[in-house]
DNA sequence: CGAGTTTTTGAGCGCTCTCAATTAAAGTGG
DNA sequence: CCACTTTAATTGAGAGCGCTCAAAAACTCG
């Protein structure tokens, strides 16, 4: 870890490993996220690509030197790095207090609040979404096991609340409607 | 939210609540830390003190017109937001995976290990650390209910891996014990 | 098509929650 | 200083959600 990093494109995820295996997802790389610390060595975390991935390398020590040098580039990343802190914080309300089912429609509704905010496109009939992470790779993100991540998907497949074209494409034909099972406040985040 | 602040004495927490009244702490502020945006404007979350605090405050304009002119405030805020991020991360570990008895344990030695930072007072005898949580502030802080962590702690006492002086104060025989029960891999922290 | 992986589904159990009652501690006013 | 109220903490009994273990089904890819 003696480089900062950049992803530009693909996906990976920050992970933290029990002793005994329990895995826990405790953050999701997309392209323009930022990975490193400035300022220290070691990384507590483990970082896994999911996907085929290109990133962006900086040494270390020029980056440092850079850092000092044009302050905007340190008030920038002090910017991304809150707005992590954000994400993590609303991430720990999820661990600690929703049911598995609000979980699983806070997971697809963060994915598609993202995947909107990327693409801009004008939605034409129900949102689709693409889950980019294994049923596993979402028990580990949620704090769930891989069994109770299927049970709740085949659940909101039964109410209605999401429709399955594969195992990975989700589509949404009412977003409000996710959002309510997501437990968060309504109309969350100017997804609409 | 127009100011920013430094936490100077006394303990506030940072916490998020859903609409039926679920509470998670996600964060815990004390003495030296760092409240605020700069850069944004409204806080998505709710700053409660737990005990009689004293902050140090700032304006926001002048205090981000500080930032611009000496880059070393904004490299020293940076990094003490990469250390709030890396300690959410830990969190989100522990809500995610840990049980109730590893919750709890965890929750004693994050304190023992801050306390020890904070006084750097040589332990004779068995080290002993003040609580400044109440039961249901911890159960909010590790994402249980408060008779569980009621339960737990009883538990913990029964077996002899901590000792209670009434209802607020623990003493900690054994801190190897101690981070035995909470999962955490061993020696985690250079507490000894 | 067949071998491997991923996902779904089932049955039963256990940890934590819920609801409720009791005990302990901390203020309050006479 | 001592009843009395209020708040905090402990403990119990029972239920439910998510986990564990196990097997079947669906998808992937050579």
């Amino acid at each position: 870890m003696s480089s900062v990093r950049n992803v530009l494109s693909g996906i990976a995820s920050l992970t933290q490993t029990m002793e005994d295996g329990r895995r826990q997802m405790v953050g999701l790389l997309l392209p323009s996220d930022f990975v490193g610390r400035p300022g220290r060595s070691a990384a507590a975390f483990d970082v896994t690509a999911t996907t085929d991935l290109v990133m962006c390398c900086f040494r270390k020590k020029p980056f440092e030197e850079m850092m000092s040098a044009t302050p905007h580039v340190a008030q920038r990343l002090l910017e991304m790095t809150l707005d992590e802190l954000d994400a993590a914080r609303e991430w720990m309300l999820l661990l600690g207090r929703k049911t598995a089912r609000e979980k699983i429609a806070s997971l697809i509704s963060i994915i598609a609040r993202r995947d909107a905010a990327l693409h801009l496109r004008k939605r034409t009939g129900p949102l689709s979404v693409d889950l980019p992470l294994t049923r596993e790779e979402m028990a580990d993100y949620l704090g769930l096991t891989l069994e109770t991540v299927s049970r709740q998907i085949s659940a909101l497949k039964k109410d209605g609340v999401i429709t399955l074209e594969g195992n990975r494409h989700v589509l949404i034909p009412d977003i409000d409607r996710l959002l309510e099972e997501a437990g968060d406040d309504s109309d969350g985040g100017m997804l609409v």
